[in-house]
This record gives structure tokens, sequence and C-alpha cells, in this order.
RNA sequence: CGGGCUAUGGCGCAGUUUGGUAGCGCGUUCGUCUGGGGGACGAAAGGUCGUGAGUUCGAAUCUCGCUAGCCCGACCA
């Protein structure tokens, strides 16, 4: 893309109604703009890192073998009386009726839409187990919006239903949904640490809350040092082997780990006093097993080899996908702006032409720019009559991992700069392998 | 939903106390110089002062209503 051609609306200035970084950033380098509160229009730049971050959470939900699918933002209030939510849910559902004086509502969730479908297609035992999931807008209409997109009152968030035949096989799908998390997350260059989460009425230990680590989270956390250090990494995952998924839950939720609301100062308190930490964090998924909660409510059964009908076992599991964005941005800026990781950066190499007209270094850039396109790299190139200066403040603010930059100086020796922008190094490259150099920074990454 | 605050060119703000020609910085446009970290100089465009009513010879400024947004708290992914 030339900077010329694109939109991106950037600012100097740090908008007033920002309270945090992360905000405070999306709104400077034109990724959002505010339609309403707490409801927000994203511009194209903050469109590719959303649609990114979506694109890896879809990955990692097929691979661990649940179906993408589409439900609407609207729905009618009929099944939520079924469920006996529409009238529990209170003000945060944002209640709409149409023209023939039906009553709908815009989705805050959708589990009673689910339920709905499965009841009408699936009747028998050998169609389970089944996990279903999508990624669609949210509105809950909250009281006090705030944080920018960490906490809008319509958000976009993948939520999957799992429905098995017992209570083990929705443990399974729990585990699976618990492991598929974690590898999300640190694709996307994320830490989260699963804690205990309130079960509410239902019981049970069966709700993890995601939570990245972050000055400005907005839930209080109290863990064991030592989860801080478990990861993934490369490690494969085989989502058929029920065993070591299990063994895997088990290794990242042994430790204390909870927030506020489930936290046990005795337990805590047993802890080596240097592994006992107090942190804030960024809530960005939960997932939950809740049996027959709405199969009961709404009758959805299957039938067993006997012929004998069974509810089935149900959880439900979300990611708070555009809050996602935010987060990362959390935990990945510094002074100059925000510094993306390689999985969810917005373009992958920028280049900036620090000559604008000269024939030669046009040419040059025009050149760089066809092979890193050809290389299915999404390269952005500063072609506006700019000063050097205002050219890298650009870069750096929204943060684009590398940056090629070509000038009069490095020219006259045949050489071009290639800067990273999350460690500030510069390498000085013969201008016949700058390609090379990026496709081979980004190799794993797209 | 309780408490507090704000609304003035695209953005950030001053002006309101004490009513009298609407101002500054950034940005935008044009020109000249400049050219490796938001450059300089010169010129220009751009505002029914959120909205409705009232007081007054006269309202951005005073009074009342309404609307929108923000902050603290309770609530929430």
């Amino acid at each position: 893309m030339r900077l010329t051609n694109y939109f991106l609306p950037i600012s100097k200035e740090v908008p007033t109604d920002a309270q945090i970084v992360s905000h405070q950033l999306m709104l400077r380098s034109g990724m959002i703009k505010q339609s309403a509160s707490g409801i927000y229009s994203w511009l194209p730049l903050g469109l590719k890192v959303l649609q990114r971050v979506e694109k890896v959470v879809h990955e990692e939900q097929q691979k661990a073998g649940h179906l993408p699918m589409l439900m609407p933002t609207i729905q009618p209030a009929e099944l939520w009386r079924e469920s006996g939510r529409y009238e529990d849910y209170g003000k945060e559902m944002l209640r709409i009726t149409d023209r023939h004086e039906r009553e709908m509502l815009y989705g805050p969730t959708n589990e009673e839409l689910i339920t709905d479908i499965f009841r009408s297609f699936i009747k028998s035992y050998k169609e389970l187990p089944k996990t279903l999931y999508h990624i669609q807008w949210k509105f809950r209409d909250e009281v006090r919006p705030r944080f920018g997109i960490m906490r809008g009152r319509e958000f976009l968030m993948k939520d999957g239903y799992s429905f098995d035949i017992d209570r083990p096989m929705a443990i399974n799908a729990y585990n699976r949904h618990l492991v598929s998390y974690l590898k999300t997350y640190e694709r996307l260059g994320l830490q989260a640490i699963p804690m205990r989460a309130d079960t509410g009425p239902i019981g049970g230990d069966y709700s993890h809350e995601f939570l990245v680590l972050a000055k400005t989270g907005e839930s209080k956390v109290f863990y064991d040092g030592a989860s801080q250090h478990i990861k993934l990494g490369n490690e494969y995952v085989d989502y058929e082997d029920v065993g070591g998924l299990q063994r895997t839950v088990d290794r990242f939720t042994e430790n204390y780990a909870r927030t506020e609301e489930t936290h046990d100062l005795s337990l805590f308190n047993q802890l080596p006093e240097e592994r006992q930490v107090e942190a804030r964090g960024i809530e960005v998924g939960q997932i939950f097993y809740f049996g027959t909660k709405y199969s009961e409510a709404m009758d959805a059964t299957v039938t067993l080899a006997d012929g004998s009908k069974k509810l089935v076992e149900m959880g439900s599991h979300g990611i708070g996908v555009s809050r996602l964005v935010g987060a990362l941005i959390e935990a990945h800026h510094d002074e100059d702006g925000i510094v993306w990781p390689k999985a969810v950066t917005p373009f992958h190499v920028a280049i900036v032409n620090l000559k604008q007209g000269d024939t030669e270094i046009d040419k040059v850039c025009e050149q760089i720019y066809t092979g890193i396109t050809a290389a299915g790299l999404d390269p952005l190139y500063d072609d506006r009559e700019e000063r050097a200066g205002a050219k890298f403040a650009t870069m750096d603010l929204i943060g684009i991992p590398l940056r090629v930059t070509v000038g009069p100086r490095g020219i006259r020796e045949g050489m071009i700069e290639v800067r990273c922008r999350s460690t500030r190094t510069v390498k000085e490259l013969p201008i016949n392998s700058v390609v090379d150099y990026c496709i081979e920074e980004f190799r794993g990454f797209e």
C-alpha cells in the first residue's frame, strides 16, 4: 500500500478523552473513531489488525476441531423468554421492536440461538460431540463504557458452544478450548494466564478466565509466580489425545491463579512469599462448562442407543476479539507508539522514501515494494512529500515491525538501512538483499 | 444507577468571574527556502461558540430546560 493512496488519519496530539495508552494510540494512529459512547468505527488500519487477530483465532479453533458458522446480531425475544433470560438480563440488553411490533434484541451472547439450532437438527447421540463457534459483533448496553475498544458497548467476540453426551466428554471439550486459547494468545504475542473464575449458581470448577497482565488491567489478579513462566511454545498439541490434553490443562491450571472474585487468601498465603504475585490484568477470554442449563430450559436432547432421551451437556467459550486489539497495544508499545507483534501487524514492512522525486531512490523503493509484495508480505510505502522526521514518527507510531529507509546517503554506497521497531536496532544491507532479509524475518508468522 | 465535570474552526485549548469587534497552538491550502527524527519564513482558508427558550439596547459570557461526551464509584467480556 502506498501511503498517498491510503487513509491514515494520524494525530500528534493525545486525545483528552482517552485515559489509557491503548485507547490513546488507537486514536492517534487512526485505527478507530468513536461514533457514540462505547461504539467505534474501525478505520482501515484498525480493521487490518482486527482481521489478523480474527484469522489467528479462526485457525486455532479449527485446529481444535471446532466448526465456524455465523449467527445474526439481531435475535427474537421469544428464544430468550424460553431460557428465562429475557427478564433476567436487564438493561444491559438492547431491546428493539420491529415494524410488526415484534420484540427483538441485539444479541449480547448466543446461547439461546445456538441451542435452538442444535435442537432443530441434532437428534442422535451419534452426532456428538459438536462444537460450533462464530465471530460476531455483540452489544451490551454498559452503563459506563470506557477505555476505548477495551470496554465498549459493541464488541467483536468469538463465542463457541460445545455439545456433548456426558460430563467427561464435556470436560474434554472444555480442555480443548483451554489449550486452543493458550495457543491463540501465544501466537498473538501475548501471555495470558488462565485463572479460576466464578461459576455462579451452577458451581463446579469448570470456568477459567484468561488474563493478560497489564498495569492498566481492570481486574485485580493473584497468582503463583511460577505460573508466569509456563508456555506451550512450539509444543505440538494433539486434540484427539484426551489424556494428553488433560495433562496439559493440569500443568497450566495447577498453580494458584485467581481473580478478585474467587481469590482465597488462606490458599494464597500458603505459597512461599516470593511467589505470591498480586497484579492487574485484562480479561481476554473465558471458558465455561455449565452442564444442562440451556438444554434443559430449551429441551435440547439426543436419543441414546437404548432409545431414551438425554439432555446434552453444554459449555460456552469466548474470546474477546476486539478487546484483544487493545490488550495487544497495552502489552506492546513504547514512548513512540505501538510495537506490533509480527503475527498481527497491519503491515509487515515500512518503506520510507527520504527523497521523493529522486529517480534513483524512487526506483529502488519501487523495486523493494514489488519484491515484498511478490513474497506475500504487506508493505506500507511512505511516498508522501514529507520530511524524514515526520515519516519516521509516523511509522513508529503505527508500529510496523521493520522499516526500510531509502535515502541518498545509503544509496551512494549501495546500502539500505533496515530498522527493527521493537529493538530499534539498525542493519545496513546491500540493496539486493533487503527483500530476502524481510522475508526471512517473517518466516513462520505469515 | 449515584456523585462530579465538560461542550468555542478538523484536533488540543484560552476567552465566561466583571455581557460590548471571537483568539492561540497543531493541522489544512499556496509560495520560497530546506531535506536522515514531527524544519523555517511569508500568505490564506476555515467558527450559527452543543441545542431551545429567557433576561438585556447588546449574550460564547447571566438564568432555566434539553442533548451529547468524559471522570470517580457500583456493574460488566
